[in-house]
RNA sequence: GGGCCGGUGGUCUAGUUGGUUAUGACGCCGUCCUGACACGGCGGAGGUCCCGUGUUCAAAUCACGGCCGGCCCA
């Protein structure tokens, strides 16, 4: 009954942790008769450890569950695993330093998911760690996005929507380094400024034969140049907005537009759109919908539309090209230039667009039955909802689903080698058609036997992580139960991957269900460093959650992060407001250490007194509030209202007035009602705190209250009935703080008599109780709202 | 370049459906061991609520413009 621990330490949270691991305290039970909540929690993508963003966004989702789960709710919890992607190739390929391409497909798989492992054991300690009440942590209860099973449904969705002819072909540029000889995604490239030649050549407008000089850095380009650009304010070139330029050397017309991007102040002021010099070409090329010419081949060589450079390199075209464009006369100047250059984090060389065949999933004509389904969902908060509205609204093409990568689902295709025909599977198994036989003897079209090509190609790792809400609920494994609790309830999520996760997961909901993905969607902000930056491992201002755990404990942590973050907004670290909140905690220990130095009395009848009916009516508005603050899933609201009422309303004026009552060594019905009150205000307030602080709260509240079961078992209190809610609190607390500022003004020790005080008349009731705790012989009310002590003698 | 969000004492932050002396934390200053807590108590100093204009009887709160910061996209 007695706390014994004079503080509370992180050290005792272990204890609590192993308790639960045991006890399998946050098993989701199928049977429950209780309404069912289901997180589709976000699958930590496993390329390293969390940053104290990281985690305290983990610690936010795992105060839903706990909040759902304490009003009543049986919680659907899942621990997932995101294992699919470019980053982990990338990490391997540099501990390696290999391209996968070096390494056998098996083996480089291999390699991968070695690191996986590695890095898997480390999230999962370091949430299990935190408190995170996820469902189970045992090593076949959580799902991974690389299991076989999970990527057989990847396949299946796959399979539905090529069945339902969602899914085609189309050519679209890709970073392609000629040194690797590859496609790389996005996240490879890596800029550098680099020395290049520009060259003026000399176009021409069409009608006038006016010169027209053009810089470029890629000359090479020439014959797939498609339109020129001049700045709209530019006053040099209005005169030739809407007429037609002629290419030199190839003496092709391609259209003038006045367009923004030209910058009036860069070489002539004019530029040349070709097919592709560089991401701002790609982008030109799809805006103002001009006919790209593939002058670079997939094998990083010209191609025959460029001529006699057919067969080139880009480096020995360049070269060619500028000796026959000076033999033309056609280059009016050349200058050297630092230009930034994407380059290939491997290779170090420059990369380039080259337009390739790839798999699309059809969007466009869905956008608008998304805005529907998006209206029928209710967001968390309102505000965030506009990151996810703006970008519906800028959706302007397909999303390209198949890369030329290894570590992912494989796209489940097999072609004929005689026809070309695709064979696609039935959905179920998980299909590798890179090694596996297809699935048919022979082909449906030509009827050619043994003559068939596995795809080698992977999805975007999207298209696995866009179905994990699917999979919470039970997708192809309990059909029963997922249509029953179709959809999840709950998408919590941070605001950087709502143009991603969110945005595709309704997309392949609606698209597999014409539905809504979710019931809510929860869209928090971002930890950032002490100076305000988002914490990345490129910027290298990540902090390590775990020593700060080690110094505080989790739960000290948690409420920080409960403390900090106001719903959807961002938070900056800082190690003294983390202190802060531990202190916090340190002194709900103590209050407790002092409570429980009280019985719980088990009388029914208790006959309260007005300084018990006080509190208490401060209670019910604190339950009121705090609940209030937790159906919105708004934790910094519970939590401050949480420290206030517990520290500067219960522990510095409550406990203060009922200690003589409640060291009282009369047993009379004056001290039960104290210990009573005491008592079921600590209890509410440890349940109200419990999905913040879980630790702390378990361990007061089994020594106190419920040794057998845990406090994560209890519901959060009910306001109590029947109390007058009017009390006179400002009052209350201001006629302390006037006698405990005259006993220090007059250098009194706080034990001291006070012969006489007169006090307002509305804390009358509280007479006997104010007389003990300040030790007044006296006390006297009058209709004045102020306090008046005379001097000492 | 475009979009979204934000800008409140030294630092960070609550409050923004407009309405009395603007919330709290950390830090700072002073003081005190009071029947749980010095990781505590009590008292105190410290603010043009980014700037400008406007709407209004009334603006931290609404509108417009600007400046600064963050994030995402291109």
């Amino acid at each position: 009954m007695l706390l014994k621990e004079k503080r509370w330490k992180p050290e005792i949270e272990e204890e609590i942790l192993k308790q639960w691991t045991q006890d399998q305290l946050y098993t989701f039970n199928k049977t429950t008769k209780n309404p069912i909540f289901s997180v589709d929690t976000p699958p930590p993508y496993l390329s390293g450890p969390w940053h104290v963003g990281g985690s305290i966004h983990y610690a936010q989702i795992d105060m839903i569950a706990r909040t759902r789960r304490m009003e009543g709710y049986e919680v659907i919890f899942p621990m997932g695993l995101d294992r699919n992607g470019l980053p982990i190739e990338v990490q391997v390929e540099k501990a390696y330093n290999k391209s996968m391409h070096e390494i056998p497909r098996q083996r480089f798989l291999e390699l991968c998911a070695e690191f996986l492992d590695r890095n898997e054991a480390i999230i999962v300690a370091h949430a299990q760690r935190l408190g995170l009440s996820c469902n189970s942590f045992k090593d076949d209860e959580m799902y991974r996005t690389d299991s076989p099973e999970y990527r057989a449904v990847t396949q299946r969705t796959f399979i539905e929507l090529y069945n339902k002819g969602l899914i085609y072909i189309d050519d679209r540029p890709n970073n392609w380094c000629p040194e690797c000889g590859t496609t790389i995604a996005d996240a490879e490239v890596e800029y550098k400024d680099l020395e290049t030649t520009l060259s003026t050549l000399r176009f021409t407008v069409e009608g006038t034969e006016e010169e027209l000089p053009i810089a470029t850095t890629r000359p090479e380009l020439l014959s797939a140049c498609a339109a020129v650009l001049v700045n709209p304010e530019d006053e040099r070139y209005k005169s030739l907005h809407g007429k037609t330029a002629i290419t030199p050397l190839y003496n092709k017309s391609v259209p003038i537009i006045p367009h923004h991007e030209a910058r009036i102040e860069f070489g002539t002021g004019v530029v040349m759109v070709c097919s592709y010099g560089d991401y701002t070409d790609v982008r030109l090329f799809r805006e103002l919908q001009l006919e790209p010419i593939n002058a670079l081949g997939p094998d990083g060589r010209l191609t025959e539309v460029t001529g006699s450079y057919k067969g080139l390199t880009v480096t020995e075209a360049r070269k060619a090209i500028r000796k026959d464009l000076k033999e033309h006369n056609l280059i009016l100047k050349e200058e050297s230039t630092m230009h930034r250059t994407p380059t290939c984090w491997r290779s170090r060389n420059p990369i380039e667009f080259v337009a390739m065949p790839e798999y699309y999933l059809k969007q466009l004509q869905y956008i608008d039955d998304l805005r529907v389904a998006v209206d029928q969902m209710t967001f968390f908060p309102l505000k965030n909802k506009q990151i996810l509205v703006d970008w519906i609204n800028g959706v302007s093409r397909d999303w390209p689903i198949s890369r030329r990568r290894y570590y992912g689902t494989e796209v489940p295709l097999w072609y004929c080698k005689k026809c070309n025909e695709t064979i696609i599977p039935p959905p179920g198994p998980y299909y590798q058609p890179w090694k596996n036989p297809p699935p048919v003897d022979k082909c449906p079209k030509c009827g050619a036997t043994n003559q068939f090509e596995g795809e080698t190609r992977t999805l975007d790792t999207w298209m696995d992580s866009s179905i994990s809400g699917l999979i919470t609920i039970f997708y192809t494994k309990d059909d029963k139960f997922f249509q029953e609790h179709f959809p999840p309830s709950i998408r919590p999520q941070g605001k950087d991957i709502v143009r991603t996760w969110l945005y595709y997961s309704i997309l392949r909901t609606y698209q597999l269900f014409q539905a809504p993905a979710f019931q809510y969607v929860w869209i928090s902000g971002h930890g950032l460093d002490e100076k305000g930056e988002s914490m990345s491992k490129s910027r290298g201002n990540t902090i390590d959650p775990n020593p700060i755990i080690e110094k505080y404990g989790a739960d000290a942590f948690r409420l920080w992060g409960a403390l900090e973050a106001s719903l959807g907004s961002d938070y900056r670290f800082n190690e003294g407001r983390l202190a802060g909140a531990h202190r916090f905690l340190t002194k709900l220990w103590n209050i407790s250490r002092f409570i429980s130095g009280f019985p719980q009395p088990t009388d029914k009848n208790i006959d309260l007194q007005p300084a018990d009916l006080w509190i208490l009516s401060e209670l019910n508005q604190l339950i009121q509030k705090s609940k209030a603050g937790y159906a919105k899933l708004d934790f910094i609201i519970p939590s401050r209202e949480l420290r206030i009422f517990t520290w500067d309303l219960f522990a510095s004026h409550y406990l203060e007035l009922v200690k003589g009552r409640a060291y009282s060594e009369k047993d009379d019905t004056e001290r039960t009602a104290a210990w009573h009150t005491l008592h079921t205000v600590l209890n509410a307030i440890l349940k109200l705190l419990a999905p913040i602080c879980p630790y702390i709260t378990d361990k007061i509240h089994r020594e106190l209250y419920d040794i057998k079961t845990s406090i994560h078992k209890h519901r959060f209190p009910e306001p109590l009935t029947g109390l007058d809610e009017k009390h006179p609190t400002d009052t209350l607390t201001q006629f302390n703080a006037d006698v405990w500022k005259h006993k220090k003004d007059h250098k009194m020790s706080l034990r001291e008599a006070l012969p006489t005080v007169t006090a307002p008349k509305s804390l009358k009731s509280y007479s006997e109780d104010l007389k003990r705790m300040h030790n007044i012989q006296d006390l006297k009310f009058h209709t004045k709202d102020n306090t008046k002590i005379p001097p000492p003698k």
